[in-house]
DNA sequence: AAAGGTTTAGAGTGTTTACTCTAATTATTC
DNA sequence: GAATAATTAGAGTAAACACTCTAAACCTTT
């Protein structure tokens, strides 16, 4: 550890001699809490008190909570865009799109309070609202570039305008689902929704492609889609009295 | 003013004596600052300083803020139903569909603050969960049987499952739909969204369905979605800089 | 105009919140 | 191993919150 020390002796911000750093340390606990039990409430103290540091140290590493949202929004954004990109070297397959939702999905569940309080957190924080709207901006461009490259592979017959409407429902039934879920169809028990009905979000996305599926590849994707159906578990449900 | 008191000697709740009741008026604030502020960012202090009353006397009329969400909670759930409705003595005509958007998003307008905290108010309020889930099976099942009213009228080519998929989708689109517009695409100053972006709402939900409009009724029904279509305003945005 | 119920004002309470300050401790460098 | 800087602890604060309590004002009926 002396080699490294002399290796980067004026490093900024790395503190690998710890195994994970405070930050690291605050920002996983924050996400983890916030997640679980919503970001309006859950206080700093509570992050503190979580980690067995003081309210003070907290406030050394994040000059406020803000700031400790703003990081977390960070990594969410990396992520999902790491995954939206078309492929330059070759077509896209029918399995692509399931990627990509499978991907997507998993992102938004694991940062899920940020959809969750979406609108307090932008509405109160200008700064990030602006990101957000050219987060939205680069995604919206990206989906789309996804139904083009799934016109271009044969898979659907779509127009332009049908590719800009499909990648605006897109994005609201994908960005949607666990608020949806949460809202609609969890009793407070089963806090544990991840598995099957994380796939019916899947399975909702794909039905609004479904009517654009070219004969060749209907059978493949409606197959590929009904994997996902998860409806008996909760269309079981009693279909509302009247 | 003798005879009406005479007439409704022992009545429980009308005070038709004055002008509005202080319950109402107390109602009717809070939906206002709600809808304004956010739930979050109300107090009932806030609602009694508005109203010039004393906390005291809300808390006289309120035993605490969760009812006074829960008797708006009530006004909206009996407007939407009232909307819903197929009619028994006739066919569906294209501009019904229509109707029924106009209504449903001027009610999510009216009450908007509800689904911008949907998941915290639910979720801190099993009862009120358990209401508002009912209320969603019942919505479901009556925007299927539109759909379905919409088949036999030979606008849609639908199958049932066809429906069960457009009305979720209808569903998440329409519940969502402002609150994508806050966080996509308003700037802080632009806070009067309704007339046009409000149709974009509507514009957005008829492109679910039209992939299935019969050759019949297509043009007619395409024709009727243009008049809704707002992009101009908000897709003039730079699209992103990738 | 007295009585009795309804409505209201307004001060106050206990708790929680985001955040600050100072001093102590620990690492790093010379 | 002394000096310096980076961390941490922990008490503390001012503001905001949902809500309570008591007494006063206001009606309505007799």
């Amino acid at each position: 550890m002396a080699i490294m020390a002399v290796m980067k002796p004026s490093s900024t911000k790395d503190t690998n001699s710890k195994a994970v750093s405070t930050r690291e340390r605050i920002l996983c606990a924050s996400l983890q809490l916030f997640n679980e039990q919503g970001e309006r409430n859950v206080s700093t103290n509570h992050i503190a008190a979580h980690l067995d540091i003081s309210p003070g140290n907290l406030y050394y590493h994040f000059k406020n909570k803000q700031a400790i949202i703003y990081a977390l929004f960070g990594q969410y954004q990396k992520r999902v865009l790491n995954i939206l990109q078309v492929p330059e070297d070759r077509q896209l397959q029918p399995m692509d799109k399931l990627n990509y939702l499978q991907g997507v999905f998993k992102g938004l569940w694991d940062f899920r309070f940020l959809h969750r309080d979406m609108e307090h957190l932008l509405l109160s924080d200008p700064q990030l609202h602006g990101h957000y709207r050219a987060f939205f901006r680069t995604c919206e461009s990206r989906v789309r570039e996804i139904f083009r490259g799934l016109g271009r592979a044969g898979i659907l017959d779509v127009t332009e305008e049908d590719i800009i409407d499909l990648a605006l429902n897109t994005w609201i039934i994908v960005t949607s689902w666990f608020s949806f879920l949460r809202c609609n169809l969890l009793s407070d028990e089963s806090q544990t929704i991840s598995p099957e009905l994380l796939q019916g979000g899947i399975y909702q996305v794909f039905t609004l492609e479904r009517p654009y599926l070219t004969e060749e590849y209907r059978d493949v994707m409606c197959e590929l889609q009904q994997r996902y159906m998860p409806r008996p578990s909760w269309l079981a449900n009693p279909p509302a009295a009247e």
